[in-house]
DNA sequence: TAATTCAATCGTAAAATTACGATTAAACAA
DNA sequence: TTGTTTAATCGTAATTTTACGATTGAATTA
């Protein structure tokens, strides 16, 4: 997705594309549910539960973060990753009325 | 996303990546919308609605109508096409559950 | 200090995505 | 029948994504 194009598309529509392609992985929504359901976080006990090589879960990782749907902290030699819960929320807020949308249905046609 | 590598997520992860996948470029998301809001749902008016050329917008009706969430029928020469809300419902209610895993959260490390 | 551990980054290759113009095929109109 | 309209498909180029091994750098341990 190019910057140029933005004034095709609204901000949100971005912003939806753009959450929307942080899950676009299976991987990433792996790691998501691992973050949520484990009590470990470290980035190496990620390596061995996704069964992917370290630098490829490491630019994982780096996705999630920029997206801000997760936060990472040194810790020693090991760094723990955890969600962040407001952006998590923002982003429920924001597909969830997106998804929503069947709701108040305008078109008929078909 | 190979079909290789199927055995190293779940089916359910594969599903979520898949119908996120949709949503992961605003031109797609656009469409969706339009198709909701608009009495219309000709191929052609979503061509100019949308204002990538006819081509493009072919191909991303293909891949929404692909993973389910859009259906289209002919209509003379020109194509209608509609939100498949039996699959959309199906979508809402996968990637909802995925989005509130934060409030069974195991998780307090960080 | 030297060796070790852990994760980020680099370099790179393969595959997938996105976009467009041109062509094709089907349905309709003259 | 011939020409027109509409949308799918083809061919292709540019970009992005995904994945891996190798290297680097920072922190810890011996």
């Amino acid at each position: 997705m190019e910057i140029t194009k933005e004034n095709k598309f609204t901000e949100e529509q971005t912003q939806i594309a753009l959450f929307a392609k942080a899950f676009g992985h299976p991987a990433r929504v792996k790691i998501l549910q691992y973050l949520f359901e484990s009590k470990s976080c470290v980035c190496g006990d990620i390596v061995e539960e996704i069964g992917l090589a370290q630098s490829t879960i490491s630019q994982h990782l780096k996705e999630l973060k920029k997206i801000g749907l997760i936060q990472g902290s040194v810790d020693g030699t090991s760094v723990c990753y955890c969600i962040d819960n407001e952006n998590w929320t923002k982003m429920k807020n924001l597909l969830g009325e997106f998804f929503d949308q069947d709701h108040e249905m305008k078109s008929d046609c078909c």
